[in-house]
Formats: C-alpha cells, structure tokens, sequence
RNA sequence: GCGGCUGUAGCUCAGCGGAUUAGAGCAUCGGUCUACGGAACCGAGGGUCGGGGGUUCGAAUCCCUCCAGCCGCACCA
C-alpha cells in the first residue's frame, strides 16, 4: 500500500513540478490541518511570484479528490485536512497489511559496524551505546526489507595481548577460563596491567609474546583463541541477556584482517600515497591538520614494523566494499573517533577502495557521562559493568511488580522483570539525539513513571488488556472508521504516520525519531482512551474502537521491537 | 592554535525555515478516586531558545561572529 504521507508528497510533487521541475513541496504534520505543505513560499520566491497566486495555481493543478480539502493559508501555505473515508480506508489497509503499511524498500546492502567490545574486558555503559543504537539500526534496515551484515569488530589484537597471554600462563590455563567465563574479564585485565607496571621482567616477557603472537608462532596463537573464544563466550550472554541480535558468527574483529594489511599497504605504496615520515609509512589526507598547522597523517605502518588500527580499519573497509559489496557503511562508533574515522574514509577515497556509489556513514554517539556530568571512564576506575547495571535494572523492575501484586509465578516475573529492564535502558538511551552526550542516570532510566520504556510497554498492555476482554465478539474487518469523535481522529492521524517516522529514523540513522513517534503515538491513545469508552460504546462505535485499540497495540508493539525492546501483553 | 560536537523551562530532553501564548517528561503546587489496569489523566506556575550581528514577508531553526562546556589533533586501539 502506499503511505498517506508518500501519496500526498507524490500527488503534491506533480503539482509543484508543473510548475518547477523537482520543486519540494515540504510537506509535513501540521496543527493548522492534518498536514501542512510549506513549499510555496520557497517556489514563489525563485520564480519572483507572488507566493498566494502560485499557491492558488498548485491548487488548481492538485488532484486530490476524495483525499483531502486543501487550503490556502497566511503568506502561502497548504493546509490539507484529510476526509474521514479516505482516512478510514487508509486505517482498512494497514488493519490488512502484515507490515503496517510499510512499503518494502529497494533492497540494499546494509553494513553495521556496532558493538566491538574489546576481547579481556569488561563492557560498560560506553558499550552499550553502540550496541543498542547498531542493533537498532539492524532491525529497521531489516524490517524495510535491507540485507543487513552486522560486523562486531571486536578488540583482538595489538599490545596488550602480550600481558593478557602471559598473565593467563601464570594463572595456569584452567584458572584463566574459570576466571574469564565467569565474565570476571575486568579483574583479569587489571590484574594483567597491574604485573606489567610493576613487574618488569613480566613486561619483558609480555614485549616478547607479541612478537610471537604477531610472527604467528602456534603455541601463543592457541592461548591468544583461549581469550578470544572465552571473551566472545561471555559477550554472546550479555547480547542475550540484551536481547540484542549479535551473534558470534557477526564477530569478525581487528584479527581477521591481518592477513590483509600488508597489501593495503602495498597498494597505497603503489597508488603513489605512502610517505615516510619519522620513521612511519603515513598518508596524508587533504585537510587535517596537527596542532602545529602541519598536514596530518593516517599511519598506517609504524615505525616498529607494526601494523596501526588505521591500516585493519583500511582493510576492512576495503573488504566490506570491494568483497562483501555493502551498499551502505555505517560505523557505530563514539564521537571521538570522529577525525580519525574521517581520514580512514578519505585515504579509502584517494586509494579508491571506496567510490562515491557507497554511501559510508559515521553513526557517532556522544560520551557517557556521569550525573556530574563528568566523562565515565573504565580507565578512571569509576566505569559502571553493562551486566552490573542491568541487574541492578531488573532487581528494580521485580520490585515494582511484586509491590504491584501482579500475580504471577516467579519463573514468568523475573522474565517479566527481564523485558521491563531491557525497556528501561534501551530507551534511555535511544529516546534521545545520539551525538549528545549522555547522562548516565540510574535512578531516571529504571523510573517507570513519564517517557520512558515501560510507560510505553504498559500503554501496550492496557490496549491488549481492553482486546483480551472484548475477546471475539469484534472483526476488525469489519470496523466502519466513522471517526467521528476528535480523540479517535487524532489517534488514526498517529496510525498513519509510522511510514513516515520510521523513513527520518533510517536516513538520518536516529532511533530517536521512532522513539518520539511512539511516545507521540501513546499520547493520542491515552487521549481516546480517556474521552472514548471503548467496550460499553454501541455496537457499531464499540467495533471501531476495538479495532483503533488493535491498529494502536500493533503499531506500538512494532515500533518497539523495532527499537529492541519487547512489548508484553500484560505487565 | 586548528577541527568536531553541544549550549532550549529548576533537572532530563524534543522541536532544527514557518503561522496569534516555543513543546514533552521529571520535580513543585492544585485537581480526577464505584478505575474498559492510577506504572494513568486534567490543570497551574516556570523559558528574552548561550550573547551579538545578518539574510528573509517570517529564524530556536539558515549565515557570520563571540562566549562557555566536552572531545579529537603521529606511531594505544
């Protein structure tokens, strides 16, 4: 079917373009009509018009009989109010639709680059951003029809395996897995980091294993996997515990790409790109500068022989594109990595490993931050655990429904309690612009009062509580949509609209946007819910509301899963 | 110094060229209480949208500039 929203720009489309070919309607929600169309001040001006006149010929060109009453307001403006039999239809079709009224999309492929935890660490709360973003990301490109391949390019290599690999000889190897699948990843790599400060003939010991994890010498390749597999054992049950959609076959980390880094750079070599400079093979990309004004280098080559994360970042993005034929890139990393993301991608575009058909995106998110509003670091030893805080998140959750005297047996609440705390959190963090910092607020985020997950789960579960009730004796079929009350009106505007909102969520890849719809959407509900008695109404009305109860408990409990975030019946 | 991001009610945030009073949640104060599940609803107070210029019929929204905060700026990833 096609959208409201989409009928409307493309009616308004051929409209404006008989008068300026590609002319934007800019046409949008409105409280002055259903919608508004604000692109004729805009047309008028470049054709030195006067913007009321063309407004007037648009009109007179617009076909949308049996669609909407259109209106010239103010300096120029449309004013579309849509008429109830098409809206109603419109309701009909998504009641008949599998998908909402979603249109598939011209399939693309879809990379995420999310997650990447580092192997022999803890995740913590600056993890979880990524993966809740990515793994949102994941589901929308999916569910508009998108080949997804998400990439967890998780931290296996460099340095510190050095000390990780000795430290676990000396725990004996039985010892480090206990430890490690334990997921006691931070111990151990502080414990790992502590010997090597302190003990210089471990630091010794720790330089000459990187040697030979990096010459590939087999016995230190073997106890490199034991950290490896037990790390992914471990980030596998956080993602379950997440309900995040990783799996261990989406980790391909900075490892894979070994093999690779000597042709990148070769190739940059033989592409004439490669400089020495201070003993490092660099390139330059055009417009970074150091502090000094001076042109700024990618290093992709050390002075140490060793290869730098800029030169597995090359390889990969080069594998991605010319092996894996990804349509789209998105990077899910911090904000941080912003300049240094910027000239992976541009020494890409100079070795062309990355043409301009590939559209490659840096999804940056901002810091986490404490209440003080200080950087929370791992480093700073102040990091909270990503499984800490869930815990602690469902514990909160299970208290509410034991004060609640929601009855249920134990197994159903602390699984009930599991989906109330993923909610919390997942919408915590999606429900806002992703490139601003963000407050770290246990006590907001677990609160279950206001915009937050489980206001939105328990919206749900009234309407599905309402449904139950009314068990069979409605057909949604065979509901009229006279939407004759405001409230009722209201809330088939906010059903119609998710075609929309999920479309400015995925080209500006911000959950937000779906977030603020839903929310938006569970305001119209509790509006109707307040002025439209629902079960007691007559006949007629008492089927309509039925079905606008049913329209709304599918569109919420879909945008939440789009948002991973699980929508129970009751709660 | 250069670059990036951010600056909107006490707090946390939407809005990012449009339409007399700039929205929401929390907090505060006052209501709704025989309830289709009160994790709810209704109402009130609270903001010169960081400052200043400019473009425009119109700017929180675009441009310039200044200020503040955070982040990045060569061999850790």
């Amino acid at each position: 079917m096609t959208s409201t929203y989409a009928l409307l720009q493309e009616r308004l489309s051929g409209a404006f373009s008989a008068l300026s070919p590609g002319a934007d309607p800019v046409l949008r929600a409105s409280e002055h009509g259903d919608y508004q169309a604000n692109g004729v001040m805009a047309l008028a001006k470049s054709l030195g018009r006067n913007p009321r006149e063309v407004a007037g010929e648009i009109v007179a060109r617009l076909d949308l009989e049996g669609v909407a009453e259109v209106e010239v307001a103010g300096p120029g403006f449309l004013n579309l109010t849509l008429t109830t039999p098409f809206l109603g239809a419109q309701l009909r079709e998504i009641a008949a639709n599998e998908r909402l009224g979603i249109a598939p999309a011209a399939p693309r492929r879809v990379l995420i680059d999310y997650s990447a935890p580092n192997v022999a660490k803890e995740m913590h709360v600056g993890h979880l951003r990524s993966t809740v973003i990515g793994d949102a990301l994941a589901r929308m490109h999916r569910f508009v029809g998108h080949e997804v391949i998400p990439r967890n390019h998780v931290g296996d290599w460099g340095t510190p395996f050095g000390m990780l690999i000795e430290h676990l000889i000396d725990l004996g190897e039985e010892n480090a897995v206990a430890s490690l699948s334990i997921g006691d990843l931070d111990s151990f790599y502080k414990a790992a980091r502590t010997k090597f400060d302190a003990d210089e003939a471990f630091a010794e010991r720790s330089r000459a294993r990187v040697v030979a994890l990096q010459s590939g010498d087999p016995e230190t390749r073997r106890l490199w996997q034991i950290l490896v597999d037990e790390s992914v054992v471990y980030f596998s049950q956080v993602y379950d515990l997440l309900d995040v959609s990783l799996t261990p076959e989406d980790v391909v980390g900075e490892s894979a790409y070994n093999a690779l880094l000597a042709g990148v750079v070769d190739d940059l070599a033989a592409a004439g790109l490669l400089v020495e400079s201070g003993g490092a093979w660099c390139v330059f990309p055009a417009g970074f500068t150091n502090r000094e004004g001076e042109p700024l280098p990618l290093i992709v080559k050390k002075s140490d022989d060793g290869y730098g994360y800029a030169a597995s970042d090359l390889a990969a993005l080069r594998q991605r594109v010319g092996e894996l034929h990804a349509d789209d890139l998105l990077y899910v990393v911090g904000a941080p990595q912003a300049q240094h993301l910027e000239m992976v991608f541009a020494v890409a575009r100079m070795a062309g490993w990355l043409p301009a058909s590939v559209h490659c995106e840096h999804v940056a998110f901002g810091s986490v931050l404490g209440t003080d509003r200080k950087m929370l670091r791992t480093r700073a030893g102040v990091s909270v655990k990503l499984v800490g805080l869930l815990d602690e998140a469902i514990t909160r959750a299970n208290e509410a429904l034991v004060e609640r005297h929601v009855a249920l047996d134990d197994e159903s609440r602390d699984e009930l309690a599991l989906q109330i705390a993923r909610a919390a959190i997942k919408w915590a963090d999606l429900s806002t612009e992703r490139q601003r910092d963000y407050v770290f607020d246990l006590e907001r985020m677990v609160s279950f009062e206001g915009e937050t997950g489980p206001y939105l789960q328990y919206a749900h579960a009234r309407q599905r509580s309402i449904l139950r009730r009314a068990q069979d004796t409605w057909s949604l079929a065979a509901a009229p949509f006279a939407l004759a009350e405001r409230a009722e009106r209201d809330l088939a505007l906010g059903l119609v609209a998710l075609p929309e909102a999920l479309e400015s969520a995925l080209a500006l890849s911000q959950p937000h946007k779906l977030c603020t719809y839903l929310f938006d959407l569970a305001q119209r509900f509790t509006a109707f819910y307040e002025a439209c008695p629902v079960l007691t109404a007559p006949e007629g009305t008492r089927d309509e509301r039925l079905a606008l109860c049913e329209l709304s408990a599918r569109t919420l409990a879909t945008g939440l899963s789009l948002l991973g975030i699980d929508a129970p019946d009751r709660m």
